[in-house]
DNA sequence: CATGCAATGTTTACGATGTCAACATTTTGT
DNA sequence: ACAAAATGTTGACATCGTAAACATTGCATG
């Protein structure tokens, strides 16, 4: 496949890859379509053949980034089957770190009215979620926990939805730089987390 | 003063107010200074008087809106001055409350590169922040409360960031639609700080 | 193999935007 | 009263998202 020829290959899978360069590069208001375009070697309107529009192309970026996400949350799963406490608290140590070194994915998730899916609902004392997502991950990590403490489902709601808004509220603080901590985030991560587990036991 | 004055009076701010009007109405995206401009009835390049650039107008709005932020918080304070578990748990509402009416202001923070101020810092078990903020006043809430309770001053560090953590997280989430919380989201707030505050108690 | 259609890329054009420079008007300090 | 500072306008330019018209390539069907 040489380099010059008219059509690409897979100048959409290209298009998203150089994307997310671009996208990290120089950041989520600097990103264009028209630059994206140029790295990949190619006209500035080539993309509307793969992409509806700069929001489709920013959601399947934003898509990209999600897997990725879920993915690092599942390499702790399988780094750590066999302990439930040891593998939530690494989870959430996992959930942060990649927020903290990846600050630029959050404004694409918090721009893109991508995470609008509504894909996880609360209701009932149960979690609907459609897709593989990195909550998803996290949630079966969180339930397999409570379910070895023999904790009544009644109850899960809560406890999840304090352990993912304590998580998911460092990542932001520090991600986002409203927060500058001077020592090592991941150990307050885990004690906030150990305190909160230790509160689940004593609770029941 | 008339309206049809060369000279508009107090432009400055009417660029504020307006500004943060169509954010409000138009979301951050479609933001422009030219629409503020004609907003204020007054030509394209004339925001360049007051502000460098585009950024610094969102600046300000930005700072704008950090004041009303904080002025929700502090409101807290002085309707419940004497009840300091009251105070904190309603604070870690209002602190919610105001995120999720307001999810188009979540978007300016993130992306304004305003809040990257480290106005806050974390160091030895201190809290330092230069300006009146948001985090300030919950700062001082919760500072009482364990003050209160006389809790020994190097766990407040870890006290306070998980109460930050878990109000700022949920508020978060709800905000930007990453959950569809099908409930009150203030009862779940209030019996997750309410879980943390009895917990504070236990460990000492 | 030929040929025509679908897929993919290019060129050109348009309106909106941020920004700047040159110019106009008003206000203000002395 | 008048010069200078403050404030507003006009016009221009580069960049951007997007669409239409056109060009090239690859593939399926005869």
């Amino acid at each position: 496949m040489s380099k010059d020829k008219y059509h690409h290959g897979d100048l959409k899978k290209e298009l998203i890859n150089k994307g997310l360069y671009l996208l990290n590069q120089e950041g989520y208001e600097s990103f264009s379509l028209r630059k994206v375009a140029v790295m990949c070697g190619v006209s500035h309107a080539a993309p509307y053949k793969h992409f509806e529009n700069k929001d489709q192309l920013i959601m399947e970026i934003t898509q990209e980034v999600a897997n990725s996400f879920r993915a690092s949350l599942e390499e702790v799963i399988i780094q750590y089957p066999d302990d439930p406490k040891f593998q939530i608290i690494e989870m959430g140590k996992a959930y942060v770190r990649y927020m903290v070194e990846n600050p630029e994915y959050l404004k694409f998730i918090f721009l893109s009215s991508f995470n609008h899916t509504k894909s996880i609902k609360l209701a009932n004392n149960n979690f609907f979620y459609e897709e593989k997502t990195a909550f998803g991950v996290f949630y079966q990590s969180a339930t397999n926990y409570l379910k070895v403490l023999q904790i009544p489902q009644e109850n899960w709601t809560l406890e999840i939805m304090t352990m993912w808004s304590l998580v998911h509220g460092i990542a932001v603080l520090i991600s986002n730089y409203s927060i500058e901590y001077d020592g090592d985030y991941l150990e307050l991560v885990e004690q906030m987390l150990q305190e909160k587990l230790k509160m689940v036991i004593e609770n029941h």
